[in-house]
DNA sequence: GTCTATATATCGATAGAC
DNA sequence: GTCTATCGATATATAGAC
């Protein structure tokens, strides 16, 4: 389909040259095209929503760009460092999110509102989601990406902090249990466990607040740290 | 380490065929032996657990196993045939341990129970629970790790059904809702969000079987279905 | 400094011999 | 049922054109 491959003839003629290589024949993305390196991140936004994580590649993401394979690698060490780029995109898109969908008002709707806003992303920002906690990135070599992250953590340890102000290890695992929660929700949805389409989505945000307040009720449950187990 | 090549002898004899076929020859590894399916399956196991799935490859497992790159074909139908295997067999032995670990008791404490038996699987068997929800199959495609998987669901919905007797549905969110809480402290776990270690196993699994509890207890928030927004 | 051309190595997968 | 041989695609590294 696309970028069908036209001329093999002049692709490599004589290594000593290349005469008219570039110039004369415009053929198409003849692109220096100025911000490669952006480009690949919107390319690559565009191919996992075609075809998932899994099936990204950079030499894909070159041909669509109509660049040699070799291109990107001048901007991105490896495919996990472009996909990094890509999450750290994320990152940020989801901690505005949330802060936008959680105005003021008491802690436990903010919890649920974080809960809320997480999974609605990961809903309608599939490709961006599935970059952030799909693709499998060690998190440890790229620190950005926490780093990037951190204003929708504060998204649940605020409020949790705000109920349980004289504890703030319980306040913790408050946060951490909703932010699983909605974290469960949204894999799970993205799995195709609530079904498919809106519906499905709206299931999945829909429980995830729901989850998120009746954590915050029982907030004293989570207060005990260990075993917690017996009733 | 472990299997290294040296000719079990008669591990596979002939099945009627075979003469001198190897005979002969008898260099290394010349194992047609006898259950390849099998021995691809536990290989699969034990490089999931070295390298992770992401890593994980035919031409390793082969190699490990001392056989052609081309033979595991003749047992499963591409790579992800032999993951969905391993993925059979995770659901099955998940199914096991949640059975094993809720006795009799009151439907809280099977919830519970069931999330934090659903979170040690994750931790005590990463690989196998890696091939279960890390590798990206297609459960569409592969139907019987969903078979295989309904006695793990069956640990959430049963008790949840008792907790609510009148309404299905709302039994089902309940359900759902402990299940995908379940689930995200076992994939935050494996991400290392909770840390490394197991101390940081016993925080995840401490922690899920907690919110289970909060969950089971607020039924009446997500016995509501649609919006449940409003405190 | 950005990209092309090219080479190597590995992987997934298929065809055919034994 | 396994092996040999092979193909196509990919990741990655290097040298050189502009």
């Amino acid at each position: 389909m696309t970028t069908p491959d036209r001329e093999p003839t002049a692709a490599n003629q004589a290594p000593g040259r290349l005469p008219g290589s570039r110039g004369g024949r415009g053929r198409r993305g003849r692109y220096h095209h100025g911000d490669l390196r952006a480009a690949l991140i919107d390319t690559t936004i565009e191919l996992l929503s075609e075809r998932g994580v899994h099936d990204f590649s950079m030499a894909e993401a070159s041909r669509r760009l109509g660049v040699a394979v070799a291109a990107p690698y001048r901007h991105f060490a490896d495919r996990d460092a472009l996909l990094a780029a890509v999450a750290v995109r994320a990152a940020g898109l989801l901690g505005e999110r949330i802060e936008r969908e959680a105005g003021p008002g008491p802690a436990p709707q903010l919890l649920a509102a974080a809960a809320r806003a997480y999974v609605r992303f990961a809903a309608d920002q599939q490709p961006l989601f599935q970059a952030l906690v799909g693709a499998g990135l060690d998190k440890t070599r790229y620190p950005e990406i926490e780093e990037a992250g951190r204003r929708s953590i504060q998204a649940f340890t605020s409020p949790a902090a705000t109920l349980l102000p004289g504890d703030a290890a319980a306040a913790g695992r408050l946060a951490s249990a909703v932010a699983a929660t909605a974290h469960g929700h949204a894999v799970l949805l993205l799995d195709g466990a609530f079904g498919r389409g809106e519906r499905a989505a709206e299931v999945a945000v829909g429980q995830a607040a729901a989850a998120a307040l009746a954590l915050a009720d029982g907030r004293a449950r989570l207060a005990a740290p260990g075993g917690t187990l017996q009733g």
